[in-house]
DNA sequence: CCCTGATTCGC
DNA sequence: GCGAATCAGG
């Protein structure tokens, strides 16, 4: 795969909107995390909150990763300054994931009006072509108005709360369909998979069954689509 | 272990 | 320019 306009394109806009290296790979396909990240420091999009880079420690000359030993004496140019603005940066708001599901006392609080800070609940979602679902109204995000009175438990979509959804399948990921797509509480199974399979141990069972003898009869085994539902 | 992004460097 | 390999933190 090559990096055609649409692709960059897509590359920013996820990359902009905080989805990791990782969920952007998949989503363009044929490129891996690395080349994510590769590409999206090439075109300049930049810094994001970064595990390693959290302090800097400016004691220590860095002895950064070196493959492989340098045939010349490393002759290095100091890289200290950093010529970037250091970016005040308008807090981008890493995607939102749903609030824990941490269950308040009813009783307690809900009283008067406590201002409640407005929860972002926000839930994105990728459609095919990598271009991420919004909700209407969600576009440049102004603040909400007049926050409601009481305090609910955010609820981002029942749904598919605690659900598996396409965002989260992973090598690992058992991609077994639950549900039929279309419906509001389609997602997938979600259990670790049976290593070398894209399902779990359990749907492996019903994915693949043993070859029998010929003229063996046997029922049908059930179809992940289209038969009666498969749970 | 898993994940994350940053960086280097051979191609 | 590309991206695998590697590093390093969570």
């Amino acid at each position: 795969m090559s990096w055609t306009d649409e692709r960059i394109d897509q590359l920013k806009g996820m990359w902009e909107r905080g989805l990791t290296a990782s969920q952007i790979a998949d989503e363009l396909g044929g490129v891996s995390r690395n080349a994510v990240i590769g590409k999206a420091h090439r075109l300049g999009l930049q810094s994001r909150p970064s595990p390693v880079k959290a302090n800097e420690t400016p004691k220590k000359a860095a002895a950064p990763a070196q493959r492989k030993p340098a045939a010349a004496p490393d002759v290095e140019a100091p890289r200290a300054a950093a010529p970037v603005t250091s970016p005040p940066a308008p807090v981008r708001a890493p995607v939102a994931p749903p609030p824990a599901p941490a269950i308040p006392a009813p009783a307690a609080a809900a009283a008067t009006d406590a201002p409640p800070p407005p929860p972002q609940p926000r839930i994105i979602s990728v459609g095919p072509g990598g271009f991420l679902r919004q909700g209407p109204g969600d576009q440049q995000a102004p603040i909400p108005p007049a926050p409601p009175r009481r305090l609910v438990p955010a609820k981002p979509s029942a749904e598919i709360a605690d659900k598996t959804t396409l965002l989260d399948l992973t090598e690992r990921i058992c991609k077994w369909p639950m549900g039929h797509p279309g419906e509001p509480d389609f997602h997938f199974c979600g259990e670790q998979v049976n290593p070398g399979f894209p399902y779990c141990v359990e749907h492996c069972g019903r994915a693949y069954q043993a070859q029998l003898p010929r003229g063996t009869r046997r029922p049908p085994p059930p179809l992940p689509f289209g038969g009666p539902r498969v749970r």
